[in-house]
DNA sequence: AGCCAGGCTACCG
DNA sequence: CGGTAGCATGGC
């Protein structure tokens, strides 16, 4: 067992399991993995996955609500609102005219789609959707196995010695895909593993690695180093 | 009161 | 390329 799959199992065995993404109306489902079960809950955690960026959660789920009471969570509708409707639903959540444009661009190109699965490149032509935001939507959204780094998952690894400050996204990703592959070779438990454990680094991260100096109390360091 | 939050773009050297 | 200012509200 390497060092990656070793973190998992310590996380999964303090906190559990997180039952994200979070869907408006059921909250964290734990240890149910049927979720998204409808294309309205994939088109919301896309438009999450934009309203979350750099925010907590909770103010996404106010924008979120807003967007509810407004029956504004499709494409359809989306494309419908007045922008400053829009803006105004989604301004709990910070940066509400870039976040504006964001949804927008997304839910035009959401609309090509027509429910299929968008690639990876092709959602990182949109503007807004950079690669966390991109693999959010893809792991989360439509359950596809690409690993999704945060700003935790980097403070975490770099604190345990495991990357350096230089390494790009795309290199921690790679390094979490290629170790938990190596573990697990069944396809579901490797997505569950993926979903499962971006939460449990961000639970982790915000116990241990929100305030400066990063890492204080963290247990993963007695058990790795 | 100031720092931080489940980032991205644009622009700089 | 890598590094960073600007974006904005809300919670502690």
């Amino acid at each position: 067992m390497n060092k990656i799959y070793k973190i998992y199992k310590l996380l999964y065995k303090k906190y559990g399991a997180q039952g994200w993404w979070p869907i408006i109306g059921y909250g964290y489902h734990k240890q149910d993995y049927s979720f998204p079960r409808d294309e309205n809950e994939v088109f919301e955690v896309c438009l999450g996955s934009i309203l979350t960026q750099n925010t907590t959660f909770t103010s996404v789920v106010k924008s979120l609500n807003n967007l509810y009471a407004k029956n504004a969570i499709s494409a359809s509708a989306i494309l419908l609102m007045d922008i400053n409707e829009l803006k105004e639903a989604i301004r709990p959540s910070g940066y509400f005219n870039q976040k504006a444009r964001y949804i927008l661009e997304f839910t035009k190109f959401y609309t090509t789609l027509y429910g299929a699965t968008p690639t990876r490149e092709a959602l990182l032509d949109v503007v807004g959707i950079g690669e966390e935001t991109a693999d959010s939507m893809l792991l989360y959204g439509y359950n596809q196995r690409e690993f999704k780094v945060d700003a935790y998952t980097k403070r975490i690894l770099l604190a345990l010695g495991i990357i350096e400050q230089k390494n790009s996204y795309c290199e921690i990703k790679k390094l979490m895909e290629s170790s938990l592959k190596e573990c697990i070779n069944d396809e579901k438990e490797l997505l569950k593993v993926y979903q499962e454990f971006h939460a449990l680094l961000v639970e982790h991260g915000k116990k241990f690695y929100s305030k400066k100096p990063y890492g204080v109390g963290c247990f993963l360091k007695e058990h790795l180093r």
